[in-house]
RNA sequence: GUGGGCGUAGCUCAGUUGGUUAGAGCGCCAGGUUGUGGUCCUGGAAGUCGGGGGUUCAAAUCCCCUCGUCCACCCCA
């Protein structure tokens, strides 16, 4: 074995205690909110079949995929969840009442190229709500996102969520643009998702290439490309059918968020459209107002995908939200908590003869549901008493000949350094 | 993928006109007498100077290759 062997993996981290309890921590927190907006969490394999993730529209996404054969078999590290959840919901579509709130952590795995916020494995948030057609849905999930901001007191004008809808635009482009392919739009959303990076030259040259998947008029092109250029809502509806169904939706959505008391920390972009192919109607981003970092979460509706899966057609609607760009944004404000570790109570026994007390005493303490750390060996009390203070701990519990025969323990507090006793249990 | 920075003890780093046994702080270990921590003092262990090759009497120091890491660009959630 090399020495490169006894690394972990580029892209991959080892999580030491210090930096686990500040995973928990953020862990926690998704938990916390999920709870308050009564989500249920799932879990599923991190290894599924390729073909849950294999998609026809030329997403970045599946050539990212760790994948592998076996047996014959094609599997993959998933690099996202919505798939097995999507899994997971139509295995038992008949029976699930809707609609549902799911919420996962899932580990996710993507081969690409290493920058700040960005690993080849990464933690995400995942919350979706199946079979809720309204954008009731997405406002509840922008609100739990929020929620998570605070909850970790990231300054309110810190980050803040642009959305649009991509059902605005299909409509949009419908009567005009894919008059005569409108199976192309997922495609095309593919293609445009690509604006912040190759620009709207790019973002055309694609779109009208000949050898791509989408291919229109350039004048087609064009257009397109401008309407990503809209930052208000009233202009981009403009363009829109009459009667727009998504642009009333995505009108409903703001003065949804008004409600929960976020209006001000959402603005329309219809440049986001989002690099996933699977997305139907509103798509959001999560991001850092001083743009340093990258998007910090995304999400949308997918009303099509359980269909393309074999199932029936459900809405649903839903979001990642990755560990790895908030911590980064946490770090850098001071705000992730420092890992220390704590325990309520440290028992020492002298020696052999009162170690049968001594396990008597932290039997009694962890029943007592207290984190106790029984001193193994026989080390001195001073060595005791500074491992006691590092790991935190409120008290130490000791046991000497003394204590032994008098039929009492020791109990000294490390931050007022205060003793007094208290009778052996039975 | 391209360019640049960096890679010296567990950690953070010092160490250039190439020159005797490679350093500091923190951490770790052991002491400061017999049963009392956080401070302090003393001592100690610990480094194939990322790896390989080359130049040289002599390389942590110069050159080449390679691996790792960080940043920017490229690319992309």
């Amino acid at each position: 074995m090399s020495k490169n062997d006894l690394q972990a993996p580029r892209g991959t981290r080892d999580f030491y205690p210090e930096e686990l309890r500040q995973r928990e921590w953020l862990f926690g927190c998704f938990r916390e909110i999920g709870r308050r907006y009564g989500f249920e969490e799932v879990d599923a394999p991190v290894l599924e079949h390729e073909e849950l993730f294999t998609r026809k529209a030329g997403e970045e996404i599946v050539g990212q995929l760790y994948h592998f054969e076996l047996h014959g078999r094609r599997l993959a590290l998933r690099p996202e969840m919505t798939p097995s959840i999507a899994r997971m919901v139509r295995a038992r579509a008949g029976s699930l009442r809707l609609p549902l709130r799911w919420m996962s952590l899932p580990q996710c795995w993507r081969y690409e190229r290493m920058t700040r916020g960005r690993r080849r494995e990464h933690y995400q948030w995942n919350m979706d709500i199946w079979g809720e057609a309204s954008v009731t849905a997405e406002a509840e999930l922008i609100s739990a996102v929020f929620d998570l901001l605070d909850r970790v007191d990231v300054p309110r004008d810190d980050v803040k969520v642009r959305l649009s809808s991509r059902a605005l635009l299909e409509e949009t482009l419908r009567g005009t643009v894919l008059r005569d392919r409108p199976e192309r739009f997922a495609a095309l959303c593919v293609v445009i998702d690509k604006l912040d990076k190759i620009g709207g030259g790019g973002v055309a040259d694609l779109l009208t290439a000949t050898s791509g998947a989408v291919g229109l008029e350039a004048s087609d092109a064009k257009f397109v490309v401008e309407w990503l250029g809209h930052r208000n809502l009233a202009d981009a509806v403009r363009q829109a059918p009459s009667g727009s169904a998504a642009a009333e939706e995505l009108s409903r959505l703001f003065d949804l968020l008004e409600a929960y008391g976020h209006g001000d920390r959402v603005v329309f972009d219809a440049s986001v459209v989002r690099g996933l192919a699977y997305y139907t109607g509103v798509v959001f981003e999560v991001f850092d107002t001083a743009r340093e970092l990258r998007a910090i979460c995304g999400g949308g509706r997918y009303d099509g995908l359980l269909e393309t899966l074999g199932g029936p057609r459900i809405p649903a609607a839903g979001f990642g939200f990755g560990d790895a760009v908030i911590a980064e944004l946490l770090s850098d404000r001071g705000l992730l908590p420092d890992g220390a570790r704590s325990l309520d109570a440290v028992v020492f026994p002298f020696g052999d003869e009162q170690r049968a007390a001594a396990v008597a005493v932290a039997g009694a303490l962890r029943a007592r549901g207290q984190s106790v750390d029984l001193v193994l060996g026989r080390p001195k009390l001073k060595r005791v008493l500074a491992d006691a203070d590092r790991a935190n701990a409120a008290c130490v519990y000791l046991i000497g000949p003394d204590e032994l025969t008098r039929g009492e323990v020791l109990i000294r507090d490390l931050a007022t350094g205060e003793q007094r006793t208290e009778t052996l249990p039975d």
